[in-house]
DNA sequence: CTGCTGACAAAATCTGAAGTCTGTCAGCGC
DNA sequence: GCGCTGACAGACTTCAGATTTTGTCAGCAG
């Protein structure tokens, strides 16, 4: 190694930019190490496959993009404007980084394929945050729903397009914005406590 | 032709039962032609390219596997029965087809990524359906909406993972249909009237 | 005249032999 | 003794040449 010790940060900084460089499917194991100026026998002292080593920077990658998005879902401000800024940041951070360098967000979106148990995990945090803005609604009057968790479960889902990565197609669509809006609204809407004025007993029968 | 005239239907008909047998791999119009005791030439007679010859199929595909959800649109029931319903058959419709056989529905979905005109005007067609459904309901009092052309692509795009192919993947975990109950009410909930006794005047605000 | 055939060129796809990469480990040098 | 190296086996990838497929069209048969 050229310079003190090789330690795991080296090596997945080095990796990054081996990745950033040639590419996922381009990128060995034997570039990381002609980057550290180390052979690639070191590098499979630090971490047991290839496998292993781009999870490892899958994690960073995928804790870096979203920082900022805890504060905001922890921010002193009604649940419902917490919410809307929660999910226009969480999608105009994915869309900026699909935008502003394709190639980068694609290499990453291959990565993040092959780790999805680091995904899954990243996902569980990301619902973790919406749960507690749900159940600040519930606790302040604002939101009326059953179990906040499902309840953010479904704000999830139905905004699925905005932050899963398959369509990041749509997300240069004219049009994404508006329906991004819509879609916010309709949710938003969703959550608030029903009219006692109407009759909604037949909501949950799909029975003709 | 081994038995009066070659026509169109024909064709469809002996292609997708090559395309069932092969795959959309190894299909070939070569294939095609022989399953109908002809020479390939008579099939570009009938289909300009093989492209359109599929392009084909997959209308008549996409045609079958939705029959029936124009009626339902169009049933005397309040609008958000209809819609519960109409969301739920669209999704159990896909689902099945994917469970049932998933070696054709992957065969078919290689064609509807091919075929990307007839996929988009037929998510005209259902957008349409679901517009009318909206439009009814705003009519009737049942829902509040500005525009129920907007609202309907709102709540295609928040229910898209459950009908999007996608996301075939997800359509085995054991909490989808909880998932599909979940935002359908969420959805369902988000097109009623608002409550005049809360401000809401926020709502559409993102700013700190 | 109409509808079909089958030989053909160009494009796409397959195959397998050569080359590269991953992951291991005996051993070197500090 | 510790951390690193580099040779190696087996898995995987590449690429050029061989084969298949698409799409055309002159001509044949009814």
């Amino acid at each position: 190694m050229v310079d003190g010790q090789l330690t795991p940060e080296a090596i997945l900084a080095a990796t990054e930019e081996v990745l950033r460089r040639y590419g996922p499917a381009k990128a060995t194991v034997v570039d990381v190490a002609r980057a550290l100026r180390v052979s690639h026998g070191s590098v499979y002292r630090h971490f047991p496959t290839k496998t292993a080593l781009r999870e490892a920077v899958t994690q960073r990658w995928l804790h870096r993009a979203h920082h900022g998005l805890a504060e905001l879902a922890a921010a002193p401000q009604p649940a419902a404007q917490r919410l809307r800024r929660w999910l226009a940041t969480l999608f105009e951070a994915k869309r900026r980084k699909a935008l502003d360098d394709p190639e980068l967000f694609a290499t990453y979106l291959v990565l993040a394929r092959e780790s999805s148990g680091v995904v899954a995990a990243h996902i569980q945090d990301l619902l973790e945050q919406l749960t507690r803005i749900i159940a600040d609604g519930v606790a302040a009057g604002e939101f009326a729903v059953g179990d906040p968790a499902v309840a953010a479960k479904a704000v999830f889902d139905a905004t699925d397009r905005f932050h899963n990565p398959v369509h990041v197609g749509d997300w240069s669509d004219p049009g994404v914005d508006a329906a991004f809006e819509a879609v916010c609204t309709l949710v938003v809407a969703g959550l608030r406590p029903p009219r006692r004025d109407l009759d909604h007993a037949s909501d949950r029968s799909v029975g003709s």
